[in-house]
DNA sequence: GCAAAACCCATTGACGTCCATAAAATCCCA
DNA sequence: TGGGATTTTATGGACGTCAATGGGTTTTGC
């Protein structure tokens, strides 16, 4: 499996060290790719990810006017981003700062969302989730085309 | 790693000494690159870059119109550039100009932003991040598209 | 000779590494 | 197919290393 997927309840132990799901760690060594953690923008969550994404950010950014508030906001993904070190068992040590911004206290929940993966207080992920269903029913589905024709756009031929 | 990424505090003693984080180091070493500090031109802060980002900007101005005021402003930056000496603990010195500049007091924050850092004062440093995120709720995020088709636009063929 | 800067060394506390245990999943063979 | 054995995973703790910090001493510049 090339893609986070599914959702995993891990315990953060004394030291603030967090297990990370035997699935994730599959795909981060496939990918040979250290991992990043960094604030979510929007969201009371971590947000977990590969280099390229922090490499797209840094270029996007030297690519723009440095005065804008546009990069501004990018700036604040990239300087709370922490690469982030598995130890020999696979489990990462949260910092302080990152366990206090996602409200995390004994347990953190993963849940893979393809290409990345997000950490949450796990009610308080639950909840959303039950947010985003009732919405999916009330105001109707996003729409989603799937099949080559419609992924053309974003994602090419057999590519890697 | 070769970016300035991530957060660090770190206490500037009474003679004015400074600890450059650990990671920072790492990337400068491997770079077997000096440290320059300047003065920010829109913000109240340090920036610290290694020697190839200042020939960056000097190549930059000396595309342009050197009889215009952007240069002039460019170059200020330039003028107020120091190149810092680290000691054997890896601390810095900061002169009595930056910290004053800066309106640091007794610690300072370093924030990565990717090919180059910031040094503020940590309470202010907050507030900013506060308010960046409080516009990325509001106004959304800049426009980030990920995967292939995306990057196309900045970034071509498999480079690196 | 004095102040400031460079150099050297000591302390401490955080983090990475290593090891031990328990629970869960998987495998294997009757 | 079921039940026992083996491996993998999650979790906890102990310990060593290194980074950050502070203080002292020597050197340099004025």
């Amino acid at each position: 499996m090339e893609l986070f997927l599914s959702t995993f309840e891990n315990r953060i132990d004394k030291k603030g060290r967090l297990s990370v799901p035997a699935p994730f760690r599959a795909v981060l060594e496939r990918r040979r790719n250290p991992l990043f953690l960094f604030k979510s923008l929007t969201e009371p969550c971590l947000e977990g990810c590969g280099a390229e994404r922090i490499e797209q950010i840094v270029d996007a950014i030297d690519s723009m006017d440095s005065l804008s508030s546009e990069v501004a906001t990018l700036q604040t993904m990239l300087s709370s981003a922490q690469e982030m070190k598995l130890d020999a068992e696979g489990r990462i040590m949260l910092s302080a700062d990152f366990i206090e911004f996602a409200e995390l206290d004994e347990t953190a929940l993963y849940a893979g969302i393809g290409r990345s993966f997000q950490i949450w207080l796990p009610d308080r992920y639950r909840s959303r989730e039950a947010n985003a269903r009732a919405r999916a029913k009330t105001e109707g589905l996003p729409s989603l085309r799937l099949g080559r024709g419609a992924a053309r756009s974003t994602n090419d031929s057999g590519d890697r």
